[in-house]
DNA sequence: CCATATCCGGACGATATCGTCCGGATATGG
DNA sequence: CCATATCCGGACGATATCGTCCGGATATGG
């Protein structure tokens, strides 16, 4: 009664996903990012295929649940952030020139992140805890290097940086230059980590 | 023809509206301002009734549609950021001080607040204009008062203030106290805010 | 080049939300 | 207190979105 199977015992070796799945992936995973900030966590699945130009069946196949694709999507902008503040802390300046390359990079994804304050679900999984304490170390040691050069005052916390660099992302649909009035808003900001005289 | 008719070229002096139908529209708006933070502007109209404690036929009758209710948020939002403002623009202290109550009025009012940076319509009609106005014009004298006793920066403008603030009234829901983080980048800025020694 | 595992699009039944409408309840003016 | 203008709740038909499923297309390994 188990003739004409493969032999089942021995995990079927797999191909590898083809390359076609897999940049569909990466539209629909795109795609839905902007959606997302654009049209609010309910947008409709429609919308997201029809952005990344594939078939719903095809979102739903990568991603079987709009949870899911939310918490794709919410990895995805940590990974986003691990990467910006690591190429911030690799700056030679001082710390409160890497603080500002890391939030100017922050501007520059813009609408790509999708985070607990733009919507994004809370993540409470091992992945993401890791992320996070990527994030918390690597804009530590940039605060601590800022505070021994004397560019940047001693309270300022890592948490303090994620922050503002989230609230910077939230696009002003209604202002045209948006990206300017963010800008605006870092200068300030950043004299603001500056110690106090 | 015409009989049976009141007098009809005379336009009927009509009731003043009943006061259970003004609570209810009051309530409506309250509730729908923390729901649309809450879940997105594509909230379920029928989750603002239940919120409100009314049917959904009593939200339909005040709002024709969910643009209409959406305007109603943004008008409503204004008209709290003005008062906000006014009230901090009567501060006796220095210009800074000004600005520290505005933005502490800001995180106060939390979610009750739909502009188009958390979502809601752009509104370019008139009322909007004018309230804008209004906001723009009490923050610049602020801003003007700090900049005469020394507290605040001569380039500073009423669209940091108002950028700011808006930034600080999205809410961070993972994160249990926010209203003490968002104070906290209040008195960061705040610093960003005062003149370069 | 061929056999086939893998993947795709989009139709379709199921479910959710919309916005209207009306029988009954209630506040108001006199 | 009474007549009635005003208002209310929620059922209901219309419409939108969901998520599955399968016939056909395509990339891959040999």
């Amino acid at each position: 009664m188990r003739e004409e199977q493969q032999q089942s015992d021995v995990p079927a070796r797999r191909r590898e996903p083809r390359r076609d799945a897999l940049d569909n992936r990466d539209r629909v995973l795109a795609a839905a990012a902007v959606a997302v900030r654009r049209e609010g966590t309910a947008v409709p699945m429609a919308t997201i295929a029809a952005d990344a130009g594939v078939g719903v069946g095809t979102v739903y196949r990568h991603y079987p649940s709009r949870e899911a694709l939310l918490n794709a999507l919410t990895h995805r902008s940590l990974r986003l952030v691990v990467a910006a503040a690591e190429r911030a802390a690799s700056h030679d300046g001082p710390g409160i020139e890497c603080v500002r390359s890391f939030l100017h990079q922050s501007i520059e994804h813009g609408t790509e992140l999708v985070l607990p304050m733009h919507g994004g679900p809370a993540l409470p999984d091992e992945e993401a805890l890791a992320l996070r304490a990527d994030i918390r170390r690597t804009l530590t040691s940039i605060l601590k290097r800022g505070e021994r050069d004397g560019t940047i005052r001693s309270d300022a916390t890592s948490a303090d940086i994620v922050i503002f660099g989230a609230m910077i992302t939230q696009p002003l649909p209604h202002i045209a230059n948006w990206k300017t009035t963010a800008l605006r808003q870092v200068v300030i900001y950043l004299d603001g980590l500056s110690p106090r005289s």
